[in-house]
DNA sequence: TTGCTATATATCAGTTAGATATATAGACGG
DNA sequence: CCGTCTATATATCTAACTGATATATAGCAA
């Protein structure tokens, strides 16, 4: 049987503060993205099923105009059911990445539109190196307070390390193929 | 509608010979573990999809004591479609990257633990980094006329990139922790 | 007034992961 | 000599997951 990963990363959000299902997928967009991701088909049914299992309480708070926002919290034994999850050793998991796999079979296209590929990768990389510069000075001044914080910034730190490591990489790459345009030019 | 993309990594290995299903899913274990996985689940259904289509041809050679082996080779129409889509433009997708997750909940369990989780991601990088050191090796001297070697190195680039930065961050992180520690020595 | 964005819940179809079933052979240890 | 583990090889199933769409209202811009 495999295991539900949400269920955790939805405990997880929850044991920041009471919220809803468009509250944790907003968390995970806005603030997470670059190692984590959810979605509305797994987060609604998994808040029902935390509800019916005590994991978490549900309330409903009525508005004018908007859906009613349903907010869950998390009780004690939600806690504790996260905690253990916490502690588990991590399996490794293999990631899927679409460029890195493309260039694999970087030789059935042309050295330019393998260029073209790592440029676009590369700008994607940047760019997200700059939000997170961004979220990162927002959390240092808006939750400077909050418990959370020491462990957000080892996120941020690991967001930093890897898509600097990305960019390398791509510069070196996009060198590379240069070069071997430069020795072959029957195809650019 | 969502389109599967391993379709594409099937036809690609397809591209580098003709194979078996139980080949390409060995290739990506042994040589793409890192960025790139496929399950059986997947690949069986799709070759047989792919023959359907006339992306792929299908032999079979009888083996004795072992189950026949069904191998397929990639088409003119195969390859056509492959092309396509490796220059088509990849969209960002975010992976799972379950001890970044877990350390976003870090203050629900004690520094001592975060770090235990750390540690054992660190070490897998580095045991991966030396894998691809090996293959890396092995590659340049037992493929050194491959066509698709250059793109095999700039994947392998990648692979060094990426777990050096992994491996770095988690030193910062651990370092980081540790200093938590000495500060409140409440719980450790 | 058409279209886009935001709020908010909910669900569906297609895709993927991970495990298991089936069958044979060789290696290794007790 | 027997059980267990690994390797070869195809095939299938369930549970998990993604991405898109449905529904409904409001505000803003072109």
């Amino acid at each position: 049987m495999k295991k539900s990963k949400t269920r955790f990363a939805v405990l997880g959000i929850l044991s920041y503060g009471a919220m809803s299902g468009y509250d944790i997928k907003k968390f995970y967009e806005q603030n997470v993205a670059g190692f984590w991701s959810e979605s509305y088909g797994q987060i609604y049914p998994i808040l029902k099923r935390l509800a019916e299992e005590r994991l978490a309480t549900r309330s409903v708070q009525k508005q004018e105009g908007k859906p009613d926002r349903h907010i869950y919290a998390i009780t004690d034994k939600g806690r504790k059911e996260l905690q253990q999850w916490l502690v588990e050793p991590t399996g490794r998991h293999i990631g899927r990445h679409e460029t890195l796999l493309k260039l694999m079979f970087g030789q059935q296209i042309s050295i330019g539109d393998n260029i073209a590929q790592i440029k676009r990768f590369r700008q994607r990389q940047i760019d997200e190196l700059k939000e997170i510069e961004a979220l990162k000075e927002h959390f240092e001044h808006q939750e400077d307070d909050n418990p959370n914080l020491p462990f957000w910034r080892l996120a941020f730190g690991y967001g930093e390390h890897v898509n600097r490591a990305y960019i390398n990489w791509a510069e070196e790459a996009i060198a590379a193929l240069r070069e071997m345009q430069n020795k072959k030019p029957s195809r650019n």
